[in-house]
DNA sequence: CGGTAGCGAGTTGTTCAACAATCCGACAAG
DNA sequence: CTTGTCGGATTGTTGAACAACTCGCTACCG
């Protein structure tokens, strides 16, 4: 149902579009994508704690999907690194050391502040999306719901990728944020780790929409310096 | 065989090292990753021109493996955006518009001069490892081998985003050279493609040999642009 | 007592066969 | 020339089967 069958009733210009927004919706059914993607929102929600083990068998009859279609989703997960396969072994829930911290801390340095540098005349709409972020992580605070303001928090800093503009660039660093959840839940502990750097999100999008780019870089790169000290203290 | 159980012979020390070795080598002895491994390497030599579709049936019987197991290789292959998976009609080899070029340079350009400016007091052995690369490169166009010399240079690029010290970084940008073969190979034609840019790669090696890091990212700003514009003007 | 060899249960790796869902080209009808 | 419709071919997904492997347990031996 639903077919491009009915026809010609107005002459409408504006299809292809519609229809391929509709189309990239329609085309992504596929069991074992979504197995992937319930799979990724439990282990970024931190109900799959890291470490944990996944059982084929068991969590194929979980959720009702064959092994085949599991292994595939599996695969999709770990390549995304939320999962780790070890052969012969199964798959686990990453459980991320200090080095991948500090690694993963690097590359967003790289990309985060490459974006900004890389920016000039910044859209407004993407100047609106880092407002609405920062925004979305405050009224998370006042109700003290710190898991979304952390997502939130992430919005912010995929926000701030966005700047360079480059579709790859917006998926890598989503990539990043999924696994540095994983860092967040292995520590646990800190509710309240969020909080402090909304605050300094505000400063940096002032900057920006104040143009002066090399300043917000800036103070990105130290807020990442300062981000990643504390959460490795927390490791232990 | 070679168990651990063999014990104190002599006293040596050197032995995790040859056991980690082993491990990476022996542990990921997967079916799936193999035949990834293999369809890569096509890809990125051309022998599998982007466009080409590919059968699970004739594939799996060719490679000589099942069905299942192919589909896990695919699985990898589409999220390393080498091959791309249409719901209900296969997989293909992908095959780049002018804005996947586009964007790939300005991933690159994100990374790479990212990773030079980031890089402070750079160790030798990094350095050896651009120079290898260029002289790799340079002996590869005497004796007229283009492939090879395209290959040297990827090695060339990726050195530079060694610069950066991280393991996340070389992956993405391990995998953005990859992605970028299929652009050269798309506008196939240019054998001489790269040719040009072996003495700009020993330009920007010296620079950074000189500790003159902001002239190096400033050189190798423009030698993407250069290299991005030839590119897309090759694709008519 | 410590270690080690081997057994056995349970899990993963891989294949195979089957069926449902879907795409594609061809052919017929308007 | 467009629009249904049909049938073959391919993909999506499942379930079962067997081989290969891991891990904990036990019994054996020094």
């Amino acid at each position: 149902m639903a077919s491009p069958s009915s026809p010609d009733q107005a002459g409408a210009d504006p299809w292809s579009d519609l229809l391929a927004d509709n189309r990239s919706v329609l085309d992504r059914t596929s069991t074992a994508e979504r197995v992937a993607d319930a799979l990724r929102q439990w282990i970024i929600d931190g109900r799959l704690r890291p470490g944990t083990r996944l059982s084929e068998h068991s969590a194929g009859k979980a959720l009702g999907v064959s092994r085949n279609t599991l292994r595939e989703a599996f695969r999709l997960l770990v390549h995304e690194r939320l999962l780790v396969h070890e052969f012969h072994r199964g798959v686990f829930v990453r459980v991320l050391d200090a080095d991948d911290v500090t690694d993963l801390y690097r590359t967003r340095r790289l990309l985060e502040t490459g974006a900004i540098r890389a920016a000039s005349d910044i859209p407004q709409e993407r100047l609106a999306a880092i407002s609405s972020a920062i925004a979305a992580a405050e009224e998370a605070a006042a109700e003290e719901r710190w898991l979304d303001v952390g997502t939130a928090n992430m919005r912010f800093h995929q926000a701030i990728t966005a700047l360079a503009g480059s579709p790859r660039a917006d998926e890598i660093m989503q990539q990043l944020t999924a696994e540095l959840r994983l860092a967040f839940h292995a520590t646990s502990a800190l509710r309240r780790f969020h909080e402090p750097y909304i605050e300094l999100n505000r400063h940096i999008a002032r900057l920006l929409t104040d143009g002066d780019l090399d300043a917000a870089a800036h103070a990105l790169d130290e807020y990442l310096t300062t981000a990643q000290r504390q959460l490795l203290d927390a490791f232990t």
